[in-house]
DNA sequence: CGTTTAATTGAAAGCAGTCAAACTATGTGG
DNA sequence: CCACATAGTTTGACTGCTTTCAATTAAACG
């Protein structure tokens, strides 16, 4: 049954960027994997390791961090099912950055070989992850943006709207709103910002009427609003269709 | 004489990581171009356009940029001779930032298409050029670290330390320092600081004795030192041999 | 329930920003 | 070679966003 391969959600990731026919989906599903799951904070991979194998996350969530040297701890990226968080090492043999479960999470991992071979095999493949590690690049400079030029509530509203788009592309919004999967100490090390500003930031959003909260849940009676606040454009996200053939 | 081919730098670049024969060198020799030279701060790609071509830096500087929504300018990268500007376009449609150049430079315009079907075509260079695309991720994650968690005068110290080590690496580098290509404004661009501030920052760092400096010129007396301030660790910049294909 | 973790709040301090002016380097034209 | 214009650097005074420190409240967990 298709639902029990824990690639289903990468497939469909792949598939709203470039075409994949049905070979290429099925060498996916025969991808050599281990299933992991993974508890709270757990890491997936130090800095400095060298991995043996690419992750794809299938349940969860989870986050890129690295450490000043004073100790200051900087969040990367977050990611949500279906995503791998391991393109990235692909064709590096040194972690540069530290992988860790943000809630409980499942990982697939597969054999760095394996998923060479695959993409060396298969074009469009390669096409399809290539795409991916762009896209998580193009999320990267957004973050840097975010980090470095926008003030604390945008950031934060900026970070609140990503995060409810990215999980509406996959399919996994909620109805109204979603359960944000992290503490206010996790977004300050996302935005460069203390918990204790986060937590005032947050509190002069509700104010306001941009987000209405209980407990880690959050939504947004006025999205619009919200949007403009987050100066938030959905282009860095690259959701449309990468490869349009013959409409050239 | 290979010397007058506008790739030699580039291919130089993909060596210091991948292993290249003489086929994959000339192939890339091969390539058709359009050698363009830009004033400083002129566009070479804007943010929405979608771009024909993949732009590779022959000579000069450039940078990447993004816009807030309140006009603030966040730089995202600098870039030196033989990088090529645009892998990060390559299987995207519609370039999520602006290309700008910074000094005086010249770019070998490659039609995408033509770079595609170099990558498609040898293996080897597409491992080559998905690693550099993995490197400048790399880059774009320190620099996340550098802006939201380095307070201004170790994010400065960073700052021109990677360009140290980045320049000296692609063997462009001068015996003494070197000549920033960079004004104070655009300095805050990068780090998310003002220049008045950057103007501060700098001479905070030039009276402690961790730069020399004159007009733009910048050496680093005590370069220990500095690599401490900075929190500089290069492994991020992936500078040895990603390929060892014996050495397992 | 008691314990631990996370969220909240207040007061004070600090790093960086803002505004404005002066200074320097560079380049242009007479 | 000098007057002038322009772009970039430097400096000072003041403001303010964010941090720090510390204490309290609320939620999650076994």
């Amino acid at each position: 049954m298709a639902s029990t391969n824990p690639f289903e959600l990468l497939i469909r990731k792949l598939m709203t960027h470039t075409h994949l026919d049905g070979a290429d989906c099925e060498a996916i599903r025969r991808l050599p994997f281990k299933l992991r799951s993974m508890e709270p904070s757990a890491y997936v991979l130090r800095e400095g390791e060298r991995p043996e194998y690419c992750f794809v996350l299938v349940s969860g969530f989870a986050y890129r961090q690295k450490l000043a040297g004073d100790g200051g701890r900087q969040i990367l990226s977050i990611h949500i099912p279906g995503e791998a968080v391991d393109f990235q090492n692909l064709y590096l043999d040194e972690a540069d950055h530290n992988i860790q479960a943000l809630t409980r999470a499942e990982f697939a991992f597969v054999p760095k070989l394996d998923m060479r071979a695959l993409v060396d095999s298969r074009p469009n493949l390669n096409r399809a992850m290539s795409t991916c590690t762009l896209i998580d690049s193009s999320i990267f400079r957004e973050w840097i943006l975010n980090v470095g030029r926008r003030d604390s509530r945008s950031a934060l509203a900026h970070l609140l709207c990503e995060f409810a788009i990215r999980l509406d592309a996959m399919g996994l919004a909620e109805q109204y709103g979603y359960e944000l999967p992290m503490t206010q100490e996790q977004l300050g090390d996302a935005l460069g910002l203390t918990s204790v500003h986060v937590n005032r930031t947050m509190k002069a959003l509700e104010q306001q009427g941009l987000i209405v909260r209980n407990n880690r849940r959050v939504s947004f009676p006025r999205w619009k609003d919200m949007r403009d606040v987050a100066d938030f454009n959905s282009r860095y996200l690259h959701l449309e269709r990468q490869d349009q053939p013959p409409t050239r």
